[in-house]
RNA sequence: GCCCUCAUCGUCUAGUGGCCUAGGACGCUGCCCUUUCAAGGCAGAGAUCAGGGGUUCGAAUCCCCUUGAGGGCGCCA
């Protein structure tokens, strides 16, 4: 790979959103082309007239920008795009007869032949092959088909598909950079179709022939594509190009061991972004899924996975999404984040739960930043922090329970009311002070006088360090929650 | 049914014939710190390296078989 240009791509079909098998397959290639001082290449596959949405494609560029992993060539929206191979959408690729060009060249050349069978047909061939216990592959049997064969199904109006003629004899095989030496008997293929009867190209077809024509030298894909491998190193062959280097990637299973799915939660890269996750978390996670380094680094800096990152150190066998280690590294980013960024992030999820950020003492970023070591997802903070914002705060029954309704209680919250009142400079020192000394003189356990007071004026047993809490929430609310705390029978 | 792939703690993984009485991380348990909850620190439990045969003085590492799991056999990609 030295004497060649890395030019790798990223080929989505847009069915849906950008899912996590596919942002990993997309950072991995990402990764490869950064490593190597290469280009990543973005490329639409949109051959499924069906499936395809313009809504899909937007969505997939929206989780790729958010990840971090610009594309040096590809398209950038629907019209638009950058690079020197375009285009880089199939259906357009395919409107300007790229695709029919080669396939009229493999078939002049006798290596492709057009095919009449129904849809309809093949799934009864499949059938009757499951029946008898044969694989239900194409038997072939539009391969020698007689002139007053095709002039009756021209009759009938059947258009045809146009099916590559498989080699029947040999085998193929290729050096696959993860999984090394794979080989297939050339019999067990089939003549897959390279263009349907609607004219467009098949997944197969146009891969190969747009990785030629982009020149890409590495296809980074995942494990399911190994059986397509030798179908499409054929069709390199027919057609007299050279083959690119193959690296398949192991698949990413949900925590029961099968193919992750919807009922193993979220799924996309958007969801996990809307349910707090950082960017960078969702980046680092998903490249420890099937590749690590020899110290088995968890935690890399900006620009670290760039630089580390290796074919060689890609796992053979699937690895399952575990969604409590990706928490944990969630946690431990946004621990990293200083109170700028926090405060940032926390913003559309402090809106969505319709926090009042202009009703607190302080300012909103010092109070965000205050629980900064708790929050595992962004979406934790407005509940860790929505009683700095309220006028009325809610007592948790269990709380209440376990701290207030004791004996002395009231007493204490009395005794300390007065003494903060009698504080003219509300700040965490001078509170922290008064309270010590209130307790010492009353004679009471500093505990017993901490507890009960962080729930009258908090509504909770946990919450922030004590006297910077009760600085920031501000001494007239302090007040008035304690007195609240006092006579609306929260305690005994 | 046929073809292909894979197999180390619950999970992600290190390990490429002797450094392995198998290392790290998540999670779990305990202790410390402490006004709570976290965070942090320390300690611990947890893997007969899927099973069985070989090869070798020596195997998680090489070979064979078995089993299990996953993928493919589409005018889906």
């Amino acid at each position: 790979m030295e004497n060649k240009k890395v030019r790798v791509r990223f080929a989505p079909s847009p069915t849906g959103h950008l899912h996590i098998g596919g942002a990993r397959t997309a950072l991995f290639n990402y990764l490869f082309a950064k490593k190597y001082k290469g280009t990543f290449i973005l490329r639409i596959e949109d051959t499924d007239e069906l499936r395809s949405t313009k809504e899909s494609m937007n969505s997939i560029f929206e989780s790729m920008r958010w990840l971090g992993l610009d594309w040096d060539e590809g398209a950038m929206d629907e019209f638009n795009e950058k690079g020197d191979y375009g285009p880089y959408i199939q259906s357009k690729r395919e409107a300007l007869g790229i695709y029919k060009k080669y396939s009229d060249e493999l078939i002049q050349k006798g290596l492709a032949y057009h095919c009449y069978c129904t849809p309809e047909e093949l799934e009864e061939m499949r059938k009757k092959a499951q029946l008898e216990k044969r694989p239900p592959r194409y038997d072939g049997r539009c391969r020698h088909l007689t002139k007053e064969q095709i002039e009756e199904y021209k009759r009938q109006g059947r258009k045809p598909a146009v099916r590559f003629k498989m080699p029947e004899e040999g085998h193929t095989s290729w050096n696959d950079l993860i999984h090394g030496e794979l080989k297939f008997e050339n019999k067990l293929l089939y003549d897959f179709i390279m263009v349907k009867a609607s004219g467009y190209p098949t997944y197969n077809f146009a891969c190969v022939i747009d990785d030629h024509l982009m020149e890409m030298s590495h296809i980074i894909r995942g494990d399911d594509h190994i059986s397509n491998t030798p179908l499409q190193i054929n069709l390199y062959k027919a057609l007299g190009w050279g083959i690119p280097e193959f690296a398949h990637l192991s698949m990413i299973l949900g925590p029961d061991g099968s193919r992750l799915s919807k009922r193993h939660g979220a799924t996309s890269v958007g969801e996990y972004r809307r349910l707090g996750y950082l960017s960078v978390t969702i980046k680092n996670y998903l490249a420890l899924l099937g590749w690590s380094t020899k110290d088995s680094q968890q935690i890399f800096e900006k620009g670290e996975l760039e630089e580390k990152f290796s074919l060689e150190g890609c796992q053979k066998n699937p690895a399952i999404f575990d969604p409590v280690k990706l928490t944990w590294m969630n946690g431990e980013y946004i621990r990293k984040l200083s109170k700028e960024e926090l405060y940032e992030l926390a913003l559309p999820y402090m809106k969505e739960a319709n926090i009042d950020l202009s009703k607190s003492k302080v300012d909103p970023k010092d109070i965000v930043f205050i629980e900064q070591e708790k929050y595992k997802l962004l979406s934790d903070i407005p509940k860790l922090v929505d009683f700095f914002f309220k006028d009325e705060i809610e007592y948790d029954k269990e709380s209440v329970e376990k701290v207030l309704k004791k004996d002395k209680v009231k007493d204490i919250l009395l005794g300390i009311k007065e003494v903060y009142s009698s504080i003219a400079d509300f700040t965490e020192k001078n509170i922290e002070e008064s309270t010590r000394r209130f307790a010492k003189e009353k004679g009471y356990k500093t505990s017993e006088v901490f507890h009960p007071v962080r729930v009258s004026v908090s509504g909770r047993a946990q919450g922030p360090t004590l006297f910077k809490m009760i600085e920031y929430i501000g001494k007239e609310t302090v007040i008035s929650r304690i007195d609240k705390a006092v006579s609306e029978a929260k305690i005994v």
